[in-house]
RNA sequence: GCCCGAGUGGCGGAAUGGUAGACGCAGGGGAUUCAAAAUCCCCCGCUGGUAACAGCGUGUGGGUUCGAGUCCCACCUUGGGCACCA
């Protein structure tokens, strides 16, 4: 009897598919093809349980979908710009091109044991200048047909390390580094024009019906369409008027004072000649630019003085500046109704501003206090001596009313409004795509030329200070005016790694091409068919790929049918863990340390560094995250068990879509179902092969379920399902005692089965069964459908919606018959005591119900 | 604060509005063994009962339905996103 050693043969299949070449997606235009394509991963140099999770169920899908013939591509890469290789590089020196590299390799040796299906030669990352080269080429071609443009953007701003902060680098209202108050700066920035595809986003996602709903949800409610009244209030002192978006006209009388953003152009002008606005102000934009730090950030007023007319009842009403007006959404300029709505009430009471009810409940007409009355639109509620003459009316049709009247009157105009702003890509960083223009003191800002592309990022580079070395980089920001070839300066900011990540999934098409991308590959390969990542990017990296794939359709990069690149998602939950902070100690940086969980031990119901009384505050399981540390290494998993045992597990477990809280236990039941498998295998080699047997016929019955469940399960994403099913078939061919014909049929069907989730294993039993060539290249088992149909049903008789007993009734058997049967039963004569049931139902093949 | 999810045995979880707990883990019992490992077989939601069986049970409280884990309303807890983390 032989043994299941994995550790020889999983090296030994991988070398077999590689010398086959079965994974090299090739050009064939007489097959259909099927592309599928998992997000690629940051190179932190660590694999963890997410990685492996996402890329075996893309594994599992790409390897079936070869099985039914399709040619498939299957590719993988590094999304390899961006902060952590800067930080890695402050840290603890090194460069950050040498740091990514290094950490590619890592991961490529991490990923290479676990046998995906994935076509390396294809591989790249997003720092070669192979690819920003050609993204370059993409910003000048977006220049060109005016998706680029630049204008002012508050960024971050930390006054003490003079450096622009990202977003995570802001913590509690201070910068991470300097811990200095963060303050709110105006910057001059490139950005990708993609609110004017607001709409189009929008309806085309009724399009991705293989989308999650929820996804489309985030998506829509982000884009955030309204309809609402633009109007202007005049001001009293006969300035400029204020214009203001609402979209809640319908409570005009409620107004208490017209607020303005503290970036509103009045604000600014106010601020400039007047050192007690300016300081306000200043308190105003103190804190960080998330919308969650703004909304959140305690009210904060100021009254300029200046008053505006009510358009409707002349009434005199003051402009207040207030922290939670934001200036990227509408005018940057809004009418207060405090009595509904929470946020214009805390204001109100704050700085004692009159509270007026527009409408009431239907059943109750009290006053606002201190919690605004804010119904469903939908709900219909009673007017106060509302201007349009309602009564009892609705919100929806009030907002209805009140705009037909206000373009009647001729002092307001219906407008369609979007909450979705442009793409910010400026960032003020080393490791990114430099943006390819120049600054020319004659000729203004100015595109780099194609044939200078691409404009490669110096290696010489320090980062012994704060802020982007290549601002202070000696030789590389002086070149020569692209126009008029005078001396001018490069542009220093490179561009968000959103942008990278915005067409990789175009570029794997034709990785080496001399374009952004060969029209003829990307004909044929677009669009993904199944795109698999994490719901966390249910929102801006989908969003912007949806956008980009638009601008490069309009370039002449991508055909028609790839504007919408993605035809299916799935997205997968995420693997989480504990968090361990020390809250003794910091790192050398003087940050928050936080430690692996390999580093950790309990003991007595605390939480240790191992092997010392270092105590760590344990916070609840998150989502797996370098910055965090939380994360596990599946590599030990792979060395003691074998591939297949972590591919097995981390699919067997947990829905797909699900998060999955890591623990350790449940490897080694995957690692010893397996060895069950392999055991199973050598056991029927060894049978008489002229033995006959009994059961044949149930056998193969059962052979045919198999494959219709697993193959629904990994055409649903069902993978734990699918597993569930594989457990249960195997357990039937373990205690059966059909013949060795029907039982190497069994098995053999099961090595294709399970081919997709544990490959090596299943090309090591089809083998041992003498099977043809590979299972990778054998065709996808199909259903004998008369084999499945079952001649009798059990169904569960309820009284009174409890289940009492159970029937067994031909499959066919009429609804009139079945009532009888059931009439008859023990449990039900009993229930009725002489009686007549109140009410039966009877559904065929499902379920009696007995109402007494 | 705003948007989107999730909550079922000791644990991971299953269940087109139709038998709640499939499958697996842990646990208990047994077989095999000199013994152990490995393997195989059986039991396993809670409470009461020797048992048959009865009652309870899918975060909480309501509702719709012959029937609700599933649909509706409110709430609690928890995860993700909030435009410079990727």
């Amino acid at each position: 009897m032989s043994r299941y050693t994995a550790s020889e043969l999983e090296p030994k299949w991988q070398k077999a598919w590689e010398e086959a070449g079965v994974f090299t997606a090739t050009r064939d235009d007489s097959k259909e093809k099927y592309y599928v394509l998992e997000m690629f991963p940051y190179p932190s140099g660590k694999l963890h349980m997410g990685h492996v999770r996402n890329y075996t169920m893309g594994d599992v899908i790409s390897r079936y979908k070869m099985s039914c013939g399709f040619s498939v591509l299957h590719p993988m890469g590094f999304d390899a710009f961006g902060m952590p290789a800067e930080n890695a590089a402050m840290a603890i020196g090194g460069h950050p091109k040498t740091w990514t590299y290094e950490n590619i390799d890592t991961m490529v040796e991490q990923m290479k044991p676990l046998g995906l299906s994935l076509d390396w030669s294809r591989m790249f990352a997003t720092c070669d200048v192979e690819y920003y080269g050609q993204q370059q080429a993409l910003f000048l071609d977006f220049l060109e047909k005016g998706l680029v443009y630049r204008k002012n953007a508050i960024v971050n701003w930390d006054p003490v390390d003079m450096t622009v902060l990202a977003n995570e680098q802001v913590e509690n209202g201070c910068g991470w580094r300097s811990g200095a108050p963060v303050e709110r700066r105006e910057l001059t920035q490139w950005f990708f024009k993609i609110s004017d595809y607001s709409d189009e986003l929008l309806t085309a996602l009724d399009g991705l019906e293989n989308w999650p709903a929820k996804v489309r949800l985030m998506q829509e409610n982000w884009i955030g369409k309204s309809r609402g009244l633009q109007f202007s209030f005049e001001r009293v002192d006969g300035e400029e008027p204020i214009t203001v978006y609402t979209t809640r006209p319908d409570t005009l009388n409620g107004a208490s004072f017209v607020g303005i953003s503290p970036d509103h152009p009045i604000s600014k002008e106010l601020e400039a000649d007047n050192p007690e606005v300016a300081a306000i102000l200043a308190e105003m934009r103190k804190g960080g630019t998330t919308e969650e730090a703004i909304e959140t950030a305690e009210k904060l007023g100021y009254d300029t003085g200046i008053k505006a007319k009510h358009p409707l009842t002349g009434a005199e009403l003051p402009v207040w500046i207030a922290n939670f007006i934001l200036m990227d959404y509408g005018t940057g300029a809004i009418f207060a109704c405090p009595a509904h709505d929470q946020r214009d009430l805390d204001f109100c009471r704050k700085y004692d501003l009159p509270v007026i009810d527009t409408f009431f409940a239907l059943d109750n007409e009290t006053p606002v206090e201190n919690e605004a009355f804010v119904p469903m639109k939908s709900e219909k509620v009673k007017w106060v001596n509302h201007f349009a003459g309602l009564d009892e009316a609705t919100g929806e049709d009030a907002i209805n009313v009140t705009i037909d009247l206000a373009e009647k009157d001729g002092w307001g105009e219906g407008v369609t409004k979007f909450r979705l702003r442009d793409w910010g890509l400026s960032r003020q960083r080393y490791w990114g795509c430099p943006i390819p223009v120049v600054h020319c003191d004659s000729c203004g800002v100015v595109p780099e030329k194609k044939e200078n592309l691409p404009i490669e990022l110096p290696f010489d580079v320090s980062f012994d200070q704060p802020g982007n070395p290549l601002d202070r980089h000696p030789t590389w920001r002086d070149c020569a005016c692209p126009s008029c070839g005078a001396p001018a300066k490069r542009e220093t900011d490179t561009m968000d790694t959103f942008v990278d990540s915005s067409w990789y999934f175009a570029r794997f098409t034709a990785p080496d091409a001399e374009t952004p991308t060969d029209m003829a590959e990307a004909e044929y390969w677009m669009n993904v068919d199944q795109y698999i990542g994490g719901i966390e990017h249910a929102i801006l990296h989908l969003l912007y790929s949806r956008f980009f794939a638009r601008a490069m359709q309009i370039c002449g990069h991508l055909p028609d049918k790839a504007i919408e690149p993605f035809d299916a998602l799935f997205t997968q939950g995420m693997v989480t863990h504990e968090i361990y902070e020390n809250t003794t100690r910091k790192t050398p940086e003087g940050r928050t340390l936080y430690h692996y969980p390999e580093e950790v031990e309990k003991r007595d119901g605390n939480t240790y560094v191992k092997g010392t009384d270092e105590q760590l505050k344990v916070t609840p399981s998150a989502k797996m995250s370098k910055s965090k540390n939380n994360v596990v290494d599946p590599i030990e998993i792979i060395n003691s068990y074998g591939a297949d045992t972590a591919r097995w597990f981390v699919l067997s477990d947990s829905p797909p879509e699900r998060d999955v809280e890591w623990t350790a236990s449940g490897a080694e039941a995957a690692a010893k179902h397996l060895n069950r498998v392999w055991n199973l295998c050598d056991r029927i080699g060894e049978m008489d092969k002229d033995a006959a047997g009994q059961g044949d016929e149930d056998l193969l019955r059962e052979v045919h379920k198999a494959i219709r469940d697993v193959t629904l399960g990994v055409e649903s994403f069902g993978f734990n399902a699918a597993i569930a099913k594989l457990y249960g078939f195997t357990n039937t061919i373990q205690k059966c005692k059909a013949s060795y014909k029907a039982q190497r049929e069994a098995i053999m069907t099961l090595a294709q089965l399970m081919a997709p989730m544990t490959p090596h294993l299943a090309e090591d039993i089809w083998a041992h069964q003498g099977g043809e060539g590979l299972v990778i290249n054998a065709p996808w088992p199909k259903a004998d459908e008369s084999l499945l149909v079952e001649s009798a049903v059990t169904m569960p008789i309820q009284i009174n919606g409890k289940r009492r007993a159970e029937i067994s009734v031909p499959v066919d058997m009429a609804k009139e018959e079945i009532e009888k049967l059931a009439l008859a039963h023990d449990a039900v004569v009993k229930a009725l005591d002489g009686g007549a049931p109140k009410k039966l139902i009877v559904v065929p093949g499902r379920i009696i119900n007995v109402v007494v």
